[in-house]
RNA sequence: GGCGGCAUGGCCAAGUGGUAAGGCAGAGGAUUGCAAAUCCUUUACCCCCAGUUCGAAUCUGGGUGCCGCCUCCA
């Protein structure tokens, strides 16, 4: 089995064949950072995060550049609007990009070019155009010509002369007027008074959107890549216009897959920073669901499907991970008392041979992954090997007697060891890894108790008096109160309680 | 108008010719004063119509509905 890649380009899955044996280069188009990132970004760069962990796990030799826009209109409104410069709105975008990326687990990339520093590379490209003859330019601005385009809209199947020029009613007459043809788009714009600028052969500006990535990508990886990543709605104009430019001043293919994620949609529509419809990934850390949930959220589909969101849909996939979570933190928590060694993070893995139970979830993982990576079946490998594992975790936590057990009913301590291992090994090819659950305070240890824990056991006591004199609505009234707060009790036998927080 | 995509149980969602993964939620049972946890059992005529085939959720044709893109966008 090879893996297997969807590819815009031809519309179609092709086996994945790297330009060098054993190496890829991947570009993924980053973000336009005037503002926070919402939970469409979170969703594209957690695909192409597990994208290049497979890709890395697999043995390639992966080298992951993400690129920032720091030119921009956008960015421009928004320093007129605050009083502040460019630099000031992306550079504090660019901080809360790169913490809410590590909130969430996605590494950062190899290298992150932003357009202000890649000036150079773009005015040798317009200037390279210019002289095919491929761009002209126009009253301080300089365009570029799709009709000198051989196969322009090869990637997003659109014949030029279908389309329905100016379809959102967005471009300006004045732009209009200054171009050859309706579809060419702006390579360099020419400022206007009062705006920031870069000189150029052409006059003071700034670029076009489009040409950072292709200068960029030449820049950092060369002139023919082996994936380009971006959201669906980049196909057309941006990853076109992207191909345009860096084909015609190359002669040589841009990028061999095109892989694009499909979008996040809010009661059926797109999310989007223009939408106003967005809920940003900082807000919905802020209210309290984690990172693993969110990501467990997006890889339960398909990456180029749109993927609905909801509260309850994100309520589910809290529930779940908190399943997923308990078995990855099963040795964290009870290695000792199952007599496992702690692991050696030095050399993890391959000291257990695997039984053939693991060996055929290692297989399965594979194969759902390498079709087009199918998180969502991949995941369903990861619940079957958590389950036994999380069955385990919560009876040790809360089973019925805790001090003696019988933890490894029907299974050996080197089957479960050899089957954490493994959901630990893939769950971090999807990058979830365990986070630290609440748990109950010591029970040995008042002293270490702070008020909070000194309430609970005050009402924990109040209600076994309740239960010895069989108050039984009294002590479900406080059952039901500390539940209200995130409190689960255990009767244990022999009449004690615990508790933990869920 | 052009191009592309999607339609699977209460919700989310895999599955591209061999008789429906997984998650969430629910139901019944064992256990529990009640719970929690655990164990067992359980919930789908795959949008509609026609066709191809021994066999179709999967392929073909025709509908219906929804979504994305057509120079802001992950």
């Amino acid at each position: 089995m090879t893996l297997r890649l969807t590819n815009t380009l031809t519309r179609r899955s092709e086996p994945f064949v790297p330009l060098v044996p054993a190496q890829v280069s991947i570009y993924c188009c980053g973000v336009t950072v005037y503002d926070l990132c919402h939970l469409g970004h979170a969703r594209s760069y957690i695909a192409w995060d597990v994208l290049r962990r497979y890709l890395t796990w697999s043995g390639f030799a992966v080298t992951f550049v993400q690129n920032v826009t720091d030119i921009d209109d956008k960015i421009l409104q928004r320093a007129t609007a605050e009083g502040s410069s460019m630099e000031e709105v992306s550079e504090r975008n660019i901080t809360a990009f790169q913490a809410d990326m590590a909130a969430l687990n996605i590494l950062p990339p190899d290298r992150m070019p932003r357009a202000t520093r890649c000036l150079d590379g773009i005015r040798q490209l317009i200037g390279e155009l210019e002289s095919k003859g491929a761009a002209y330019s126009a009253d301080g601005d300089v365009y570029f010509a799709v009709t000198k385009a051989a196969g322009y809209g090869k990637l997003s199947g659109r014949d030029l002369s279908e389309q329905q020029d100016n379809a959102d009613g967005r471009v300006s007459g004045e732009e209009e007027r200054r171009k050859h043809h309706p579809f060419d788009f702006a390579l360099w714009k020419g400022a206007k008074p009062g705006e920031p600028s870069f000189p150029s052969p052409w006059g003071p500006g700034r670029p076009g959107w489009h040409i950072e990535c292709s200068a960029m990508v030449r820049q950092e990886l060369g002139d023919s890549i082996d994936i380009h990543l971006g959201g669906a709605d980049l196909i057309f104009p941006h990853h076109e216009n992207e191909i345009a430019q860096s084909e015609a001043a190359t002669g040589k293919p841009l990028a061999r897959y095109w892989l694009h994620n499909g979008m996040v949609n809010v009661s059926g529509e797109k999310m989007g920073k223009s939408l106003g419809n967005f809920t940003t990934i900082r807000a919905l850390l802020e209210s309290g669901v984690s990172p693993m949930t969110l990501r467990l959220f997006v890889l339960q589909a398909h990456y180029r499907k749109p993927l609905d969101f909801s509260a309850e849909a994100l309520e589910a996939a809290a529930t779940g991970w908190r399943g997923l979570n308990a078995a990855l933190e099963l040795v964290a928590r009870f290695g000792d008392r199952l007599g496992f060694e702690p692991p050696d993070p030095a050399e993890p893995l391959s000291a257990n041979p695997e039984s053939s139970d693991t060996s055929d979830s290692r297989e399965a993982f594979i194969a759902a992954m390498d079709d087009d990576l199918n998180s969502s079946a991949a995941l369903a490998v990861l619940f079957k090997l958590a389950r036994p594992l999380r069955a385990l975790s919560n009876r040790l936590e809360r089973g019925e007697d805790p001090h003696e057990p019988d933890p490894l009913p029907g299974a050996t301590p080197s089957d479960l060891l050899a089957q954490w291992q493994l959901l630990v090994e893939l769950a971090g090819v999807l990058g979830l890894k365990a986070e630290p659950s609440p748990t109950a305070p010591p029970r040995e240890d008042p002293a270490a108790a702070g008020p909070v824990e000194r309430e609970i056991a005050a009402l924990i006591k109040q209600r076994l008096e309740a239960r010895k004199a069989r108050n039984y609505a009294a002590a479900d009234a406080i059952r039901d109160q500390l539940r209200g707060h995130g409190i689960e009790l255990i009767d244990r036998p022999g009449g004690s309680t615990d508790w933990i927080r869920r």
